[in-house]
DNA sequence: TGCTTGACAGAAG
DNA sequence: CCTTCTGCCAAGC
């Protein structure tokens, strides 16, 4: 039962679903970042652990995966359709690429 | 078992 | 703004 944690971490699997979890609640039109999801299931620095996982989804779940893109607003690279399936939403991009993160981030403690 | 990789974050140049 | 480097840590090979 006991493993040898030097430091607290969760089971790969719980994990993994801790994060979808997540994605599946940002709503249409916004956008999130894996450091954030790695710390809202407790784990501040496995940001690069969510985008191992997220590239992993079963497309069975049907997850919104592509509203996640990194705490600069870049997408994907190498998946053109995440930028076009963003701004079908409406979501705001700048000249650079990169999404208006500013103005379409995800605040889950500020719904209403 | 050990080195390399990666849908990251943040800082530096 | 863009590229490169470092820190982090599980997954792959």
């Amino acid at each position: 039962m006991s493993k040898k944690n030097t430091t607290f971490h969760k089971d790969s699997l719980l994990f993994a679903q801790e994060v979808y979890e997540i994605v599946a609640q940002i709503p249409a039109g916004k956008v999130f970042t894996y450091g954030m999801i790695a710390r809202l299931v407790g784990c501040p620095q496995n940001s690069r652990l969510v985008g191992t996982v997220l590239k992993n989804t079963p497309q069975d779940l049907h997850l919104p995966t592509w509203r996640v893109v990194n705490s600069q607003g870049r997408t994907v690279p190498a998946w053109a359709e995440q930028q076009e399936l963003l701004e079908a939403e409406g979501v705001g991009f700048k000249n650079n690429g990169h999404v208006e993160i500013e103005k379409f981030l995800w605040k889950p403690f500020e719904e209403f």
